[in-house]
DNA sequence: CCGTGGTATTATGTATACAATCATGATATT
DNA sequence: AATATCATGATTGTATACATAATACCACGG
């Protein structure tokens, strides 16, 4: 008899909420656009119930902003939103390896390792995705190590502004050989459980993450700019 | 004309939420009490439907703890929990103070001030409820000189969950002596500009917060255990 | 041509109805 | 007496219906 009955009962409202973050994340519905309940609901074959809740969930993560009685809308980045969403996270990175240096068990230390090899080779594979892929389950690794579940949720949290961007980053990155090396320098801190070293490192990491953001939201202002001025194409 | 006519309404949703929280924070929801949909609907007088979604909103803070199909409790605090989300707020009051060092305006300086001589005014008063309250406005006052948005709001997110200890702590620091110069001693290393110094001093504070809040904790259990063994009074 | 007002449409806010599941308890059987 | 099974009630999950506010469009007047 198979034991997981109960378990893997899914409410609906979850997937909705899986399928619009999805959705958002991969760009399939841009910034500013309108989320309508009835639209949604058609599309999904679900009714209005579920998808509300879905969005009242993505409004707490900062994904959808909504306006009473009218409704919700795919959130705007802007730079300074992200810009405060890295600064809050450049201290939480911090703290994840400070932790992470006090409390990975040896078997953490060998994930962690597997980790950095497996990010090393999809560098050589040079597919974006697939890099992007490898840095995030690279500082999984990190961030689980610290055993801080309120810190594990919220690190969850304020990635996902950021994977509309990710991909841009990486491909930005000019080389890879940055990366590489970053999280090398990581790794050997956890290991030695230097903590000083690794805020260091993960300060930088961070700090140089924010640099490529930022310009690519300056680049997309830019771009935007000028289709309001010569008209878009549509 | 009134100009305030369209900012002023409050969805069903919103109300509710606030009234729930209140009621956990306050304890008249001790933890473990299940929270009844149509039990609660009738108690406020709306239907289920602004409920579930108010009921979305306090598990997405932690406030609540939902199982599929079986509904929704209180969230139970743990020493663990509590634990979490104190590491987690030292390092974000740490970067309140920092950034505060580095972006507080005069004005700013003032408020902190003002602040720093109310808070010593409401421990003269003796009354925990006021000194509480006063506590809270000048940590507000640092955390809005910081301009994060974001950090703002995670700071209000990750406090609710103490709030249910705040009486007890202040009510247990012997003589409020230390949160007097805990505070004179942040306020000096904002108005400096002196970061390192903050962010120790930050850092110190907290400390002591996470101490007395975690004997708190241990206090409650010893206490629920005691009446687990010899029956509790009903 | 522009502005104002009114109406119609659309979308959200809220309530209620229906379905599915879990818990509880009673009854019957071993 | 203990356990198993079925029935009943209670509670959540989902859908739908109704009310209300906002928006868009058109007509009318200046």
């Amino acid at each position: 008899m198979p034991k997981a009955k109960e378990e893997d009962f899914l409410p609906l409202r979850d997937s909705v909420y899986n399928k619009l973050r999805q959705s958002i994340l991969t760009g399939e519905f841009p910034a500013g656009e309108r989320l309508m309940e009835v639209h949604l609901g058609d599309k999904l074959g679900v009714s209005r119930t579920p998808i509300r809740e879905a969005i009242r969930m993505l409004e707490l993560e900062g994904l959808v902003t909504m306006i009473p009685r009218k409704g919700a809308m795919v959130a705007q980045i802007t730079e300074k939103n992200m810009s405060d969403v890295l600064e809050v996270r450049r201290a939480l990175d911090i703290l994840c390896v400070q932790l992470a240096c006090e409390r990975i068990t040896s078997e953490g230390i060998s994930d962690l390792k597997k980790a950095r090899d497996a990010f090393e080779k999809a560098v050589e594979t040079n597919d974006s995705r697939v890099i992007a892929q490898a840095d995030v389950e690279f500082h999984n690794v990190i961030i689980s190590a610290t055993g801080n579940d309120r810190l594990i949720s919220l690190e969850d949290s304020l990635s996902l502004p950021m994977y509309r961007y990710r991909y841009e980053y990486i491909k930005d990155s000019s080389g890879h050989d940055n990366l590489v090396k970053e999280h090398r320098r990581i790794v050997n801190a956890i290991e030695k459980r230097n903590a000083e070293i690794a805020a260091e490192a993960a300060g930088e990491h961070i700090d140089n993450q924010r640099r490529s953001i930022i310009r690519q939201i300056r680049m997309d202002r830019e771009e935007e700019t000028m289709n309001a001025l010569y008209g878009k194409r549509k």
